[in-house]
DNA sequence: CGATTTATTGAATCGACTCAATTGATGTGG
DNA sequence: CCACATCAATTGAGTCGATTCAATAAATCG
């Protein structure tokens, strides 16, 4: 909760009794998945939308041949698909990364939201446009970047984000995924991503060990990234919008 | 306006009143725009919603040194940016292919929309979770697909889309864009489109000449592609959605 | 501890790219 | 309305980034 809190203020200043709503959010119901499970499918019918409160999850899909690609990572204080609930079924999964824990919004926690809320709903509209931009930039990644400044940007992005959230230390953060989940996210090879890694290891631009990713110089590894951090919205004038009460 | 009515009543049914207020968009502020003429810039403050009455244009994205990626097709019908109001400033660019027409939309409509108007506030959103399944989808060619495969996936998803808002003939559709155009969709070199273009064409999946497509088997084409509708979210129980008076 | 997953390395191959030149279409001004 | 200029499409040849296959080393787990 705290997470979701914490990113959200870099929006808006939430009043409060806008705190209090979302904290009450934990005690809907929430529930804990191991590592590597599915939390939806597709084919579902949509019925909740999830808050991630603890853990790593991503956004996949696969052809019928098997490739699959990961289209989005989920981090602690991260909200799945605003408003999926109107939608028949889902075109894409839902899996766990580590153990995860998820809370279920429910339809009318968002009434609520929408009715008496508006500080929560303008950011809520916020993290859903910034969840766009982002699926944009990996359409950019994919498309345009190398395979070195793709992963360096894939970094750049998860390492900014969980500051957002409050989950990073000076210079790391805890990185649980595997080559090949970065193999799946990025559309390379797993060899060919163990040979970026290293490559930007000996850039001296990431030490990455024991599941944990250490970037001396965030600015380097930007900027051999091609990373351009506007797309997620984070300097913003909407932090004037206060809580009047 | 009327593509974007046909195309919303694949999902709710439109009363009478919903259709005049939506035919009353078309005489906001009405802009028309030359073939490849940037309607806005990335870091320009966004003003409007825009709503496409005519023609083609693409969202866009650079990096500095001119790599260029389209990121997303505009049709007729299509809007582009639900609530973009928000964000301080715009992190893409949105340019024409072909002449187009836009009506700019306001916030006082939407307000409008969401206060009287529920069943349009919908589809709506509708819209906008179909663009980033879209979106999703996007990130799935270029991480997974082949040059060919990709080529026909898009080729696939235009021509379901334009058979939406009412633009298609039985086998075919205008299709304005070219071989460069298709080259920053896809991610490929122009060298490579023109030769993708040629395998689909000799395996008689296309016929592309002046402008126009012809997809002979929509069929053969989508299995060509691996090309699965779902994401477009248009078989759609929301019909059911009545307009009750 | 053995079993399984994850990471690493080498070698050969291939899909897609770049460079470069040509042909064909479109368009505009004199 | 032709001539020239520009833009779009096509073709060939050589190269390179990333892949596949295969084997080994290291880490993690029950």
């Amino acid at each position: 909760m705290s997470h979701l809190i914490r990113k959200l203020e870099h929006f808006v200043r939430l009043s409060p009794a806008d705190r209090a709503v979302l904290y009450r959010v934990g005690s809907e119901r929430v529930r804990n998945f191991g590592p590597r499970i599915d939390i939806a499918r597709e084919g579902d019918k949509p019925k909740y939308v999830h808050l991630v409160l603890a853990g790593w999850a991503c956004r996949y899909k696969q052809l019928e041949d098997g490739r699959r690609q990961i289209v989005a990572f989920f981090l602690p204080g991260d909200i799945c698909d605003l408003n999926v609930f109107i939608l028949r079924e889902m075109d894409h999964s839902i899996g766990t990364i580590t153990s995860v824990m998820i809370a279920d919004l429910s339809r009318e926690f968002f009434d609520e939201i929408a009715a008496g809320y508006p500080r929560i709903a303008t950011a809520l509209w916020w993290e859903s446009l910034v969840n766009s931009a982002i699926q944009r930039e990996w359409t950019m990644s994919l498309g345009q970047r190398t395979a070195f400044e793709r992963m360096a940007h894939l970094l750049c992005e998860i390492f900014f984000r969980l500051r957002l959230a409050g989950l990073t230390r000076e210079h790391g953060c805890d990185f649980p995924l595997t080559q090949a989940d970065l193999a799946d996210a990025t559309g390379l090879s797993k060899v060919h991503v163990n040979r970026t890694l290293q490559e930007l290891r000996s850039a001296g631009l990431i030490v990455l060990k024991d599941k944990f990713l250490i970037v001396p110089s965030l600015e380097r590894l930007m900027s051999a990234a091609l990373f351009n951090p506007n797309y997620l919205h984070t300097e913003h004038e909407g932090v004037q919008l206060d809580a009047n009460e």
